[in-house]
DNA sequence: CTACATGCAAACCGTTTGCACCCTA
DNA sequence: TAGGGTGCAAACGGTTTGCATGTAG
């Protein structure tokens, strides 16, 4: 009679006070699923191909609600107008976003932190984070370049 | 008769082929008086005020048929959902957003350089640009820190 | 005179919300 | 069984578009 394991990441609802719905195990498991970020309507999709039945405002609503528990992160990257949401590692995270194909991967290192208090120092600000993301042609895409867009 | 001398940034128009409109001309005016980004309902807002008849589709398919021409540049940043525009000043610049009271102001150095070809290395990825800003709490604002939000 | 620009209203798309019902703890 | 969570449909806010009319070149 073995205690099954519970995946690391559904810990974080019990441990903020939320409930442990089918709902909401089915989205974290989705954002578990990559390492990059989704939007809402991907979560929502994925789902559905999974066979889980949910509703789209659920699914923000749920992500918001694990958001201001920090469960999950909300992020923005260029080229997209829709909000973007991870699993909250709380790693310090930027992302490499493909132009063409709109891939998004992960990049380690930051370089900011100097920057910032150069920043502090010349205006008086009090910094409190920045938003980084790098665009580009991913590997593949440089090959089949599109005709201008 | 001395050639009345067009405020510089009205040349744009006639350069890239673009009807000089009377709402064309307020508009960049309007970009032209601060040295900050807008939204397309500041703009709106603002030419209201200046007495000038606008419509808003027209602020935003003026500022589209601009941005396409390399007249303006459309930017958005972190704590607003809306694009905001910008003139085409062709220098590169990023800005430090107050989290308070959203006051945007341009910051001048920029270090990505290195750190962008350290990336393409590691990536294979060809670089085409990065999207940065910093957020904070501005001098009049760290007085006045407003309860959580 | 004609191609491009504008005004107006309606559509659009991502996201949020009110309300009745449901289900976890 | 009580209070949070969900489904549904409608509202919302920023932006875009179709169409008739206006105007710069």
């Amino acid at each position: 009679m073995a205690n099954k394991p519970a995946p690391t990441h559904l810990d974080p609802l019990k441990q903020s006070g939320l409930k442990n719905t089918r709902q909401r195990k089915a989205i974290l498991d989705i954002l578990a699923s990559g390492n990059q970020p989704f939007a809402a309507e991907d979560v929502y999709l994925s789902l559905k191909q999974n066979q889980v039945d949910i509703n789209l405002s659920t699914v923000y609503r749920s992500l918001e609600t694990m958001r201001e528990k920090n469960v999950v992160r909300k992020v923005s990257v260029a080229g997209d107008n829709r909000m973007l949401y991870e699993l909250n590692l709380h790693t310090h995270q930027h992302y490499l976003v493909c132009v063409q194909c709109k891939k998004i991967c992960p990049v380690g290192h930051c370089p900011l932190e100097s920057f910032e208090k150069s920043v502090a120092q010349e205006t008086n600000y009090t910094i409190m984070g920045h938003r980084l993301d790098i665009y580009g042609l991913c590997p593949d895409c440089q090959q089949t370049r599109q005709p201008d867009r």
